[in-house]
RNA sequence: GGCCCGUUGGUCAAGCGGUUAAGACACCGCCCUUUCACGGCGGUAUCGCGAGUUCGAUUCUCGCACGGGUCACCA
């Protein structure tokens, strides 16, 4: 077989060699030690979480190493392809503060090394198709679906390995005039790739999260170009690693199944492979057993789902670097205000096996990096999410910035702020009784106080309630007017002598608390007096009276 | 079915030949407390199974079981 001819054949209209595209990218000139990575998703505009927490190792292992952080879109396969599929994922990137240093854009590239869509680099793969027909290393197939599915079920039948390999490689020795006839005639075909690979030999892998593995070589004669000339993923990654001078390709650990097909392709071209961080897959429970998150089943997958919850964007990056290095959590506490870039992250600290996703735990931790906010960060990050997600909360909110903000400052700051808040979601039913519009007044009072108690208790509070009262001053009036109708001042004196007391101090802010709050918890009903004033305090108290005495 | 990876409490996990087997979440109890939230203290609960190596295995080796992944002109 006369190869270069085959070539010619093939690639009729393919002029550029591989010097030619060897020279348009020149090795990168970075620091000893940077680090280039790269997120590489395919534009189906569907963002799960899976993309995220692969993401972020990218985006540390760039940064912490002065290194590029870049992103190259996979659209390959058309079918994939979803309109507006781009701009989401770099919106989504963005959003989560994952900053890209080169890479596509929006409207087109930013960088040396690009083209950074690989439908745009067609000719780069089909210069080097090129040249592994003439080295002998690839050749065409003719293979029809029909053909291909029917060889699978008659290895399946034999009990043997399923593919494109061996004898079973049909179009393998197909003759320079067969192929000039059938390429005449018109048929599809796709470039396939002639492994030289032995499936009983092994060899061995280092991979930065997995450790040592032994694989076997691959046999398979996969395809390298599908019938429209356009890579598949394998080849695409080989090719546009290398060209791009990624040194670290962070990916699912369902890739480690193809790991030795991309290494055989790195060692036919002569070139060095990157180093290989596979991550853990993130799981879900359930019924008994763990398995994979999956796109159709579980919408807490998807990262619109935590962006319509509102869970705030540190939130889940602390949550996820919970996940990615097991000491983080443990530097979190020691450092429980510093950034969290300020931690060292490293692939040494990643599970190798995959984690449940934890929604309590999620919750907890965001509890606590809300907690950390202050109050104007807190107003900030929510009307920001209400605008989308919430208007009625959004136009509360913002149509007065103070009283929101002072009800966010409530218990916060401090060694021992509140966590009430876990989600933004949540906010609205957390601030409702601030807002005339939100409030739902008690219609029960507590069964342990008799109705007249009850009415006194209002009444009377009624009179001696002073909106310039602080916090102490304030308590210690609603004190000494429960100790007048026969309440404890104190708890405990309560618990120790039931029954000369009606009650203690606690069942009397309790009957205030519901008339103002119209909830039995809240956080200090003094501070939330003085942000509701005088006058609505004063209606709700009165309001209170007439529900009681009906 | 072949191949690859994995297996410490309900969950995330530390551990790397000798430990009372950390810690966090969740759960339960107590304390603090005007409610709630916070905080403090304590508790329940873990090394998949079987061999082997060893004076000694959660740690090393080998089987088995179980879980996961993968075997496309998808990535």
């Amino acid at each position: 077989m006369d190869y270069q001819r085959l070539a010619q054949l093939l690639f009729p209209d393919i002029t550029t060699t591989p010097e030619d595209i060897e020279k348009m990218y020149p090795p990168r000139n970075l620091p000893e030690g940077a680090k280039v990575t790269r997120v590489a998703p395919s534009p189906t505009g569907f963002m799960h979480l899976g993309n995220l927490f692969s993401a972020i190792v990218g985006e540390r292992l760039a940064h912490q190493s002065n290194g590029v952080f870049f992103l190259r879109i996979e659209d390959t396969d058309l079918k994939r392809a979803v309109e507006g599929g781009v701009e989401k994922i770099i919106r989504v990137f963005n959003h989560y503060a994952l900053n890209f240093d080169e890479g596509a854009t929006i409207d087109g590239d930013n960088g040396a090394y690009g083209p950074y869509r690989q439908r745009q680099r067609a000719n780069i793969y089909q210069t080097f198709a090129k040249q592994l027909v003439e080295r002998g290393l690839a050749y065409p197939c003719f293979c029809t679906e029909e053909e291909l599915t029917e060889m699978r079920e008659k290895q399946q039948e034999m009990k043997i390995n399923f593919g494109y390999y061996g004898e079973w490689a049909k179009c393998r020795n197909l003759t320079f005039e067969e192929i000039e006839a059938n390429i005449k005639a018109g048929k599809p075909y796709v470039l396939r790739f002639r492994s030289e690979g032995d499936p009983n030999k092994r060899f061995l892998h280092r991979d930065l999260v997995k450790g040592d593995i032994e694989l076997p070589e691959n046999d398979q004669d996969i395809v390298l170009l599908k019938s429209d000339g356009i890579p598949t993923y394998h080849f695409a990654h080989v090719i546009d690693d290398h060209f791009m001078g990624t040194t670290h390709v962070v990916r699912g650990e369902e890739w480690l199944a193809t790991l030795n097909i991309h290494l055989q392709l790195f060692r036919t071209m002569g070139w060095k492979p990157p180093k290989y961080v596979h991550t853990a897959q993130l799981m879900k429970m359930d019924g008994g057993s763990k398995r994979k998150l999956s796109k159709r089943k579980d919408p807490e997958l998807a990262l619109d789902f935590y962006n319509a919850e509102g869970y705030p964007v540190p939130s889940v990056l602390e949550y996820l670097m919970t996940l990615l290095n097991s000491n983080f959590e443990d530097w979190r506490m020691a450092n429980p205000t510093a950034p969290m870039n300020d931690f060292q992250f490293t692939t040494k600290k990643m599970s190798n096996s995959g984690s449940l996703f934890d929604v309590d735990k999620l919750k907890d931790v965001s509890k606590n990096t809300i907690s950390m906010m202050s109050a104007e960060e807190v107003y900030n990050e929510v009307t920001t999410w209400a605008k989308d997600f919430d208007q009625q909360l959004y136009n509360l909110l913002t149509a007065d910035e103070q009283k929101a903000k002072a009800i966010f400052a409530i218990g916060r700051g401090g060694a021992k702020p509140r966590k009430d808040l876990a989600i933004w979601s949540e906010v609205k039913d957390y601030v409702a009784f601030f807002y005339e519009e939100l409030f739902t007044p008690a219609t029960e009072y507590p069964q342990n106080i008799s109705k007249e108690d009850t009415l006194a208790i209002l009444n009377q509070y009624k009179g001696i309630y002073n909106p310039a009262d602080d916090g102490e001053t304030w308590f210690n009036k609603v004190r000494e007017m429960g100790e007048a109708l026969g309440f404890a001042g104190k708890p405990k004196d309560y618990k120790k002598n039931p029954d000369q007391y009606k009650g203690h101090v606690g069942d009397v802010s309790q009957v205030i608390r519901l008339a103002i709050t119209g909830r039995t918890n809240s956080p200090d009903l003094c501070s939330v007096m003085q942000i509701l004033g005088e006058e609505t305090c004063q209606q709700r108290l009165s309001q209170a009276i007439e529900t009681v005495s009906r």
